[in-house]
DNA sequence: GTCTATACCCGGATAGAC
DNA sequence: GTCTATCCGGGTATAGAC
């Protein structure tokens, strides 16, 4: 297993997560890799075999925790603190694949409505049974808060995240989803 | 004030909010405009330009808000409630600001620094006084939880924010801002 | 205000030597 | 495994006619 490989993924990883995935060139790679854009046809066939490298792995994560809701009823807390861990896992790669929409193409290409629907089976684990209105939105908002603010944690503690840090967003994305006084 | 150059204007927002801005090309304005690539640049000196002519009442609706920090103290309902408002106002945009890194390249380009800044302004104000870092994880979460929640209520209203559901997502948000039991 | 034609550049990718 | 050299396509932008 070429470490070469390796360090380019780790580059990759890095720059695309700073300046996005189409704004950076091969060229950029190789610089930091120290060599040229061809060399790194060696061990990638394509820029997209780059990126197919490095969200592999957080997208069968994905996979499996989305699998744990057919094997049992959904219990949010587990569910959350979940994606708190994928996303304190993979931030990187999080963060780049729902924020840059040519990622979102190219993933889609490979399996076709696989991430909309995958979401769309937490959002509704989230919402519990026979939802209104009201529980999808709380599901939403609990889902947005849970990836923000873990990379925020991560971000306010040099890179790591601190179990506190992770129970205090646990306990906050469940406040979300109780339903508002009156309902 | 030529209508075709409002009419680019909301063609361009629609492909760059559904494609991003860097994978959207002038021949695809073009093409849903009924012209040639070069009849844009009777209108518009630069692609950049046409952004930055989106981008920029959002911006200033967003500076707006912000200002009003500062002539009083912080209520988080208010503030909450703007941001809902603003992110209902011009979804497209603020879903292109905060997705795409080279819109928010461009837009520091403009004004360093200014979009961060007021992100973290915004953050301290949801956070309150002498806040601990869990305080500020809840900001951070409220945040996120509003302008995903406010998205997801639009989507499922085709297009406009019910009332009701801005009620639901304010009532949410605050939630989030409780401290946890045993704080 | 819009066209045709084109200049220009840059990014991804390939060929073939070493 | 990496190099030099190069091709090719596509994207922004310009020139100048209409």
């Amino acid at each position: 297993m070429s470490q070469t490989r390796e360090r380019i993924l780790t580059i990759a990883r890095d720059l695309f997560s700073r300046h996005g995935y189409s704004s950076t060139t091969n060229a950029d790679i190789a610089r930091e890799l120290g060599t040229t854009t061809a060399a790194l046809y060696y061990h990638f066939p394509s820029k997209a075999a780059i990126l197919d490298g490095l969200v592999a792995e957080p997208l069968a994560a994905y996979r499996r925790i989305i699998e744990c809701l057919n094997t049992g009823p959904p219990a949010p807390p587990e569910l959350l603190g979940a994606f708190i861990d994928l996303a304190a896992d993979s931030r990187e790669l999080t963060a780049l694949i729902d924020r840059e929409p040519g990622v979102l193409a190219a993933i889609d290409k490979r399996l076709p409505r696989a991430f909309e629907g995958m979401i769309q089976q937490v959002i509704v684990a989230l919402a519990g049974p026979d939802p209104d209105r009201a529980a999808i939105l709380r599901a939403h908002a609990a889902f947005a808060a849970i990836k923000h603010a873990t990379m925020a944690a991560i971000a306010l503690n040099h890179g790591t995240l601190d179990p506190a840090d992770r129970a205090e967003i646990l306990l906050a994305a469940l406040r979300i989803l109780q339903p508002a006084a009156g309902d």
